[in-house]
This record gives structure tokens, sequence and C-alpha cells, in this order.
DNA sequence: GCTGCATGATGAA
DNA sequence: TCATCCTGCAGCA
């Protein structure tokens, strides 16, 4: 489920549980033992994350950095009943009393801080870390790409993924294949709020939910359907929750973004 | 047991 | 634009 939300969510929850730490690093697969046998007994001192990347400082600038990509996940075991690690584990860090396994990510190499900051450079403002809006809004304006394909770039913004992309341009009610050029001041600032806002409510609750529980009929979050949980993710033929129109499909930069054309026009 | 995805990104064509 | 990589799990037979 790795959004920006989720890697945020994670630099928090491992940072209570590693920083000040001496960590055990292994590497169950064997695909990262080197690496892991160059972190192991080591003190982490600090984790971060940066849109989408994630990034540990060890003993002498060390930076263990983690993409999840698209099937990663990092998962937390703690106390006496513990599953084996599965096959495909990369990465185990434990404490004494707890312990995260990687599987699955797109990268996880050890960089020097020099290389982490080059990766910093590389990507736009990031929602959840406080950054400035009027520099999202330059980036965003400065491509005549759809406005769906300039929200996936993590170089005009970091963290965003298919699914808020989906849901904050819903929102917003803002066709996706509108030109980012073509998006007025306070729609732009729609955007990069509704992305504050949504990711936030995201790192905050360990998963996606963007519906307004009175959308649906009910109170609260909690009383809400698994497929109420979302406006028009992998919703097509299905009806707008606000409106009833019949939620659209259409690909733009490669992957499939769903809208609702009565409450998002062009 | 097998197949086909999936909230990502890249490099070749 | 396409193929490819990374893994786990749901939905099948």
């Amino acid at each position: 489920m790795p959004e920006g939300h989720t890697i945020h969510r994670l630099a928090r929850r491992q940072r209570a549980d590693l920083v000040g730490e001496r960590v055990a690093a292994s590497s169950p697969q064997g695909r990262f033992a080197a690496g892991a046998a160059r972190i192991d007994g080591s003190s982490c001192s600090a984790t971060e994350a940066v849109g989408k990347h994630l990034l540990h400082v060890y003993d002498a600038d060390l930076v263990l950095h983690v993409h999840l990509g698209l099937v990663g996940r990092f998962r937390r075991f703690r106390g006496p009943d513990r599953p084996d690690p599965s096959d495909g584990t990369r990465l185990v860090l434990a404490t004494d009393d707890v312990e995260w396994r990687l599987s699955g990510p797109m990268t996880c190499e050890l960089i020097d801080p020099a290389q982490a900051e080059a990766i910093r450079a590389s990507l736009g403002p990031d929602p959840l870390a406080g950054d400035d809006p009027t520099d999202f809004a330059a980036r965003l304006r400065s491509t005549d790409r759809p406005v769906a394909a300039a929200l996936l770039d993590q170089s005009i913004v970091a963290g965003i993924g298919n699914v808020y992309r989906a849901e904050v341009l819903f929102l917003a009610g803002i066709d996706p294949r509108r030109p980012a050029s073509a998006v007025g001041d306070d729609d732009v600032r729609a955007l990069w709020d509704l992305a504050v806002e949504q990711m936030a409510a995201g790192e905050r609750l360990g998963r996606i939910v963007t519906v307004d529980p009175a959308d649906v009929g009910v109170e609260r979050v909690s009383d809400m359907d698994r497929d109420e949980r979302l406006y028009v993710y992998k919703r097509a033929g299905e009806l707008c929750h606000r409106c009833r129109t019949a939620i659209s499909l259409v690909e733009v930069a490669g992957r499939k973004a769903w809208w609702c054309p009565t409450c998002q026009p062009f």
C-alpha cells in the first residue's frame, strides 16, 4: 500500500522503534546480505520519509535507502509468537523487543549523505513534509501534460500515487485530462490542500479513506464498508457517491485514472 | 497448484 | 508505449 502516507507512517513508527537503539540487521533472502552486514550492530540515529523514499541513518553516515515500489512491504513484529520470515524477506531490522521485515522493495541500498541529498533534490515538494505550496504551483503549471500525469510525476509533487491522484482530482472537481498549465490558481491551491489533508489522514489511519462519511450515509469512517472508502478509484461503472453518475475510466500517463464526469468538469 | 493482479519506476524502442 | 523488475495474495482449477 505504498504511497507517501505509507512511507511517512513507516518513518514515524520506525523512529520510535529504532532510533537510539542498537540494531541487528540480516537478510534472510540473501540479496542484501552485504548491506545488512554493514548495518548489523550499529545504532540508528534517524529515520526520514521523502515522498515515497524511506531513509535511515546508521553509524558512520551510513544511509539505508528503501523504495517499496508497487509491491514492497515493511511489516512489524513483536512479542514471542513471530512467524518465520518469508523466503522473500530482503532485510530484517531488529532490536531487543521489535522487528521490522522488508519484502519486495524496488530499492534497498546503502548510500552516503550526498546521495541522500541528491534524492531529496530530485523530488518536488512533499505534502506531508510541510513543503511550500507555491513551489508546487510553479512546478505543476510548468507542463502542458494532463494534470493527472503531472500529479504522478515525483519531480512535481512527491508522494502522490495512483489512488491519491484519482481521489484528490475528484475532491477538487477537476477532469484528469485537463492540461496542468490550464489549472487555475484556486484549483492548484485546492489540489495541494486536499493532498495535505487526505494524505495526513491516511498517515494517521494507516490506510486511504477519502470519503466523507456523510456522503455514504454513515456517521464515522469506521462504519464504512470497504467499497465505500474511496470516491472514484477502481470504481468504473459504479455510481458517484455524491451525484450518482457512473464513474468513468481513462488511461493517463500509462496508469488508470477514474473520474466522475459530472463532478469533475474539463 | 497455477494465474493474474497491485497504491511504482525505469530503460529500451 | 512496452517490457521488465520486485513479492504476496486472492481467486481459480
